[in-house]
DNA sequence: GATGAATGAGAATTCATTCAT
DNA sequence: CATGAATGAATTCTCATTCAT
């Protein structure tokens, strides 16, 4: 999380940001080219320019890393979705401007795939679990609600916005599942037949 | 060089069934409590009453265990669920039935993140990715048109099949990955509601 | 060693030489094939048409195998180059005889690196450098002096027996040694470059 | 990225040195007494009083390490036996000087053989034969020529060179066999004879 | 004599992490 | 902040050998 000084930032900090922000470009790199056990340290530091102490310097270990590239990544994705949901004044076509952002997401193929990887890694040690957890939480407080109502207007009850998250979640869960799936049956899921069927549960599980 | 004594050669073949089941026995608990890849060969040994090499006499690897394992748990799944669908004579309440069934399915918790587990492992090992393959490719040949017939009936064309069959990997890949995010979102995915959105998913994907 | 009751051959000992016999052929092709190490007893019995346990039947260790493979094939080369000597009756004529034949062996390539290899292996361990030893010895009494006296003539006293045999020796280490050096200056140790040299040592030893 | 403060960078570089040369003498200690195959490379870093993974932080492998100390002792003993050389004036004495030191290194039983060892190991293994050999160009080019000339003088031409060269590599490769002989025939080729017998040798293959 | 199921010892290598500088 | 030397945990697979049949 950035300083919340803005104003004077020393050199240092200029440093430090400079330092992270390169450490996280060539860990998003490595992650998704490697997944996230065969991912080596060295080699992220490597690709950024330092060595490996330089990362232990920012980060405490690699799944520390790996959380605070994913809680970037998150919080840019949602910049980008919420900026163009905003950006429709109309309220009830914001939903198909959602549909249309999430399915090009399996384009995204490795992203989804190393998200896979790290929970079910993390599914196997109550640490990694717990931080994990964790992190889901802060990200959910700091765009939950809010990103409910600014899709389906605020309206909701308590219980419609949590149906609402609720189907958002399976959402994305089920855009990694069918994404990795589709290596495996490389014709049955060729691309466009992936749309289609992501269309389709995507009406089912927002239009109702 | 075969036996020349039928009776003998009987002996040892009991013996091998024998030591085989009581291995797959124990591989499936050690997998499903500790994931492919933290399980050691030793301890489906040690379970199973045998030691390591004995393992190692009748699969080529871990991952040739695994797979063996595998190809077992299909064919006993499918067999369960094809006899209940051929009792139901009135072909048009049989998905209602295999809907029952596969919704059941989130129970069985561990089998699908096991699976899901594996895959990506081989996702990233060429070779293991091939052997998965080649595994799938089986299954689907001994199973795959048989039981969408059963399903759906003949009357199916060649795209229909292929359709048919593509919305039913895909409510596999589904299951899992819900599966594997109701633990780490265990009050917005608790059990009950798992069911009932699994269930819309269900009829999106196969009343079409 | 075949038995000593020529005419009583049973079915069994019949039957026993020519496994033995097989066995001995295939361990001769893999060991020099793959060295004494890397040689798996399976690959023998697979090639000799049974399996490991028939090999232990006839011979109680990878180790004795070897040494039985040795006893017989220093008794075949001794056999033939014995009567090359014998059929020359002017004995001033057969120490050129027998230089010819030993530096013949040099083409035999593998089996004087195969002995390199078991005398390394055998250094190292206390039981197996016994027996070796003993078929030495053994090796030795059977065919020693004899076999000097049919070289050199009997008028050689105690020292000079003891100093021929000593060249022979060293003669033959010198051979395997320099073979295996040519496999890694192929350049400056051609076949040509070798019999020239080796000749020239085998006269530097032998007429002294 | 290479150190702005030299004198840090310094400190480095003596620890480096002082822990590869606790590691080398450590592994000529334990080398020597196991052979390279039975030499554990947990034992050679206790020696030199590191864990394992100090070792591998210097050395990529086993062999490597091996190949190291390799370099490091012919470029030892080159240098002694080049002064020796050098400091006699007279160029026809030389081959003298020569000859003793050459018979003299009997007695570093270990080395030769340790050395018959590695070649043997590399003889079945393609990659170390391709190091090992390549270890020997470099080696050759850095000493080869240069030494002939100081031991023969430089009135040879090419051909007379590299057949001096052969003789060397022979010579060496016999020290190492007779060694290796002489452990399994240790009333044969007591040191006092192998030394005569080598002189022998040694005449007919560099005297002429 | 021969089979083949089962035993069990044995070891190099990788890499996240620590820490002195 | 960054370096890089050192730590040490972690683990599959091979294969000679044994033994019940």
């Amino acid at each position: 999380m950035p300083s919340r000084m803005p104003i004077e930032k020393s050199k240092h900090q200029i440093r430090t940001e400079e330092t992270q922000s390169k450490v996280l470009s060539a860990a998003e790199a490595v992650f998704s080219e490697q997944g996230f056990e065969k991912t080596q340290l060295e080699e992220v530091a490597a690709r950024a320019g330092y060595t490996r102490g330089a990362i232990y310097a920012h980060y405490a270990s690699k799944e520390d890393l790996f959380l605070a590239l994913m809680g970037q990544r998150v919080l840019t994705k949602f910049t980008v979705i919420r900026q163009a949901l905003e950006a429709e004044r109309d309220i009830r076509k914001r939903p198909e401007i959602f549909r249309n952002w999430i399915v090009a997401q399996v384009s995204d193929h490795t992203w989804g795939i190393l998200m896979l990887e790290f929970k079910l890694y993390a599914l196997r040690r109550p640490d990694s679990r717990e931080k994990l957890l964790q992190t889901y939480e802060q990200m959910s407080k700091s765009t939950g609600d809010d990103f409910i109502e600014l899709l389906f207007g605020s309206d909701l009850d308590k219980a419609g916005r949590a149906a609402a998250e609720r189907r958002l979640v399976i959402l994305g869960a089920i855009l990694s599942a069918v994404t990795l799936e589709s290596h495996f049956r490389p014709k049955l899921l060729a691309k466009k037949q992936l749309h289609t069927v992501l269309d389709e549960v995507y009406k089912a599980l927002l239009y109702v």
